[in-house]
DNA sequence: TCCCTAATAT
DNA sequence: AATATTAGGG
């Protein structure tokens, strides 16, 4: 999906292009891998919770096995990029609002321009847009005679990108138009950066001549489990307890995460961005120089997680 | 046209 | 409280 990381125009500073190789350096080697020829699960385990235990694995099997898995990625791959075509990047600007790709199916619902939608996470960083289909059909068709559009939520991951372009990106050059391009999350309005980006501020100068900028911690946080669900696809949507489909969207420039194994269980996304403070998930963000202004301003204040974007009537 | 801040509206 | 919108000035 959206690798073509286009970070194009605006000329400065920018043209960071390897994304990609960046991607693989938080990755471990294959020396820290588990052999997958190894049992998981040793035999006194399995017997002990009536598991039957797995015919271990030869190395013909695990071949095959990701053989298998190759070939699917690459008839994935393939038509991920025939879907794509020609349009690498869209640019999003005014009403077009969605269009092709990947949310196909969400995305239609066609013509009515201003979607009521909604930027909703899931897992670890994934950054969605809800968007009010079939399944909402009742405030869908509020929302079009309202001719209203539904609020942005700033989600701890849409933050968190925030947070990543603007420090990347330099007081200097934070303005509204370019946050927005670079962070490209779809749907995401001028209007929407700047109004964050003038709270952003405020709060900002408060921590700034005020005193307490210790417990910080934005920047690694954000153990949000992506556990369920194969990502395979990028149209994967997930609906919240509010009814509301989140939709998936752009991938964001840098190629983001890997998720680590984090033991948790359910917490099936009830459109609550799961919980804070966690996990010390290292490894990606190297690339960027945050850890300045970042650290300022930590999950409270700002957006974290409120349920929902009400655009009920 | 875009940006910024402050005020106001939802 | 969080976002959106508008006003007014650069």
């Amino acid at each position: 999906m959206g690798e073509e990381v286009k970070l194009s125009e605006y000329d400065s500073s920018g043209g960071n292009n390897d994304d990609r190789v960046l991607w693989e350096v938080g990755l471990p080697g294959a020396d820290d891998l588990t052999p997958l020829t190894l049992q998981l699960i040793p035999a006194e385990l399995a017997s002990a919770f009536r598991i039957s235990p797995e015919s271990s694995k030869s190395m013909t099997d695990v071949n095959r096995a990701s053989q298998n898995t190759f070939s699917s990625l690459q008839r994935w791959h393939s038509q991920d990029m025939s879907s794509m075509n020609n349009s690498n990047f869209k640019l999003f600007n005014e009403e077009t609002t969605v269009t092709e790709k990947d949310e196909t199916d969400l995305t239609r619902e066609g013509s009515d321009p201003r979607k009521l939608r909604r930027v909703e996470s899931g897992g670890t960083e994934e950054i969605e847009s809800a968007l009010c289909n079939e399944n909402c059909a009742d405030d869908s068709s509020a929302n079009k005679t309202l001719n209203k559009r539904a609020r942005l939520v700033w989600t701890p991951q849409l933050h968190k990108r925030f947070i990543e372009v603007v420090a990347h990106l330099g007081i200097k050059n934070a303005v509204p138009k370019t946050i927005m391009q670079l962070m490209n999350v779809e749907g995401l309005k001028r209007e929407n950066v700047a109004s964050h980006l003038q709270k952003y501020r405020l709060y900002m100068k408060r921590q700034g001549n005020e005193g307490p900028s210790s417990s910080d911690h934005l920047l690694n946080s954000t153990p949000v489990k992506q556990s369920l669900r194969e990502s395979g696809e990028s149209g994967h949507y997930l609906r919240n307890t509010n009814g509301h489909v989140g939709m998936p969207t752009q991938m964001p420039y840098p190629p983001q995460m890997v998720q680590m194994p984090m033991p948790m269980i359910g917490m099936a996304n009830g459109g609550m961005p799961v919980g804070y403070g966690g996990g010390p998930s290292v490894g990606f963000h190297h690339q960027y120089s945050m850890m300045q202004q970042q650290r300022e301003w930590s999950g409270n204040n700002f957006g974290y997680y409120h349920p929902v974007a009400s655009n009920d009537k």
